[in-house]
DNA sequence: CTCCCTGCAAAAGTTTTGCACCGCT
DNA sequence: AGCGGTGCAAAACTTTTGCAGGGAG
């Protein structure tokens, strides 16, 4: 899913496309989908040189998760962050030294975590929707000492 | 590492032993690791008949994470999870609906895990030192509808 | 006796909500 | 023209911090 797939699917649910929202989606599908804070929202909308409410911010984020374009990924120091839903399933290195969040492809992961969901639907009886990786280190500037 | 495993690892780096920071101990080790927010241990404490400031317990988590006792999940909903640090690893499963959080032992999952880790060593060059995963869905009861 | 730990109170920060008005469809 | 979307202000919540008093070692 793309920047023009999630507008369409935004007017055929009868919703408006205002400058506001446009921007946002821009924002957050062309973000390489690293999940990004009300902050980081708010700073691309101003490189954007539109000015909107942190409220509107909100209310928006959560729109677009009701409506399935966006998810709501855990808190890092405090706040929530957000990241497009692409339909490609990737996952999150985390550097704990620098905070930064880069995306990396779930790979042949995806089948061995497929067999396990499995699993967990016959002995558990919990009705998996949606899964999420992530991994914690060093990137490779942390790494090196930087 | 079990309740008084952890007790132990604070004396030995010189730490007191506070009824209610063994309170605080007990609760988190022995939720079957469930990870647990402010408001869970809150209630904890007070079915143990311990009445301890919001505060206190803020500061105590965090002093158990700083010993590497605690870990702060951060899960969705706006407030902090945090859950014992016990050695075995295991993952949760999150009920989007009721939004209960369980614990599922990682299984056969570890080893496709272990190797992608080193999938992400070479090709990232980024140092993996911990992960995490986590399943969404609906638990039995939700599923059934309760 | 000494300081770590704790409660209280208040500050700081994040998210939600009410309301009026603007503008997309 | 109607109603969804927005800014503003304030409320509601979560988390952090300063300070003084009390108890574990």
């Amino acid at each position: 899913m793309k920047t023009e797939d999630a507008t369409d699917s935004l007017k055929r649910q009868g919703c408006r496309i205002t400058a506001c929202r446009r921007a946002m989606i821009e924002i957050l599908f062309g973000s390489d989908c690293r999940p990004m804070s009300v902050l980081d929202v708010e700073a691309a909308l101003r490189t954007k040189k539109l000015r909107v409410d942190k409220s509107t911010v909100y209310r928006e984020l959560s729109f677009l998760c009701e409506r399935g374009l966006a998810r709501m990924m855990e808190l890092r120091g405090g706040q929530a962050y957000f990241e497009a839903v692409t339909g490609d399933h990737h996952h999150h290195l985390v550097c704990t030294k620098c905070k930064t969040v880069s995306e990396i492809s779930a790979g042949n992961l995806e089948a061995s975590i497929r067999r396990f969901v499995n699993r967990i639907r016959k002995a558990e009886r919990f009705v998996v929707a949606d899964h999420r990786v992530e991994f914690f280190g060093l990137c490779r500037k942390c790494a090196l000492g930087k």
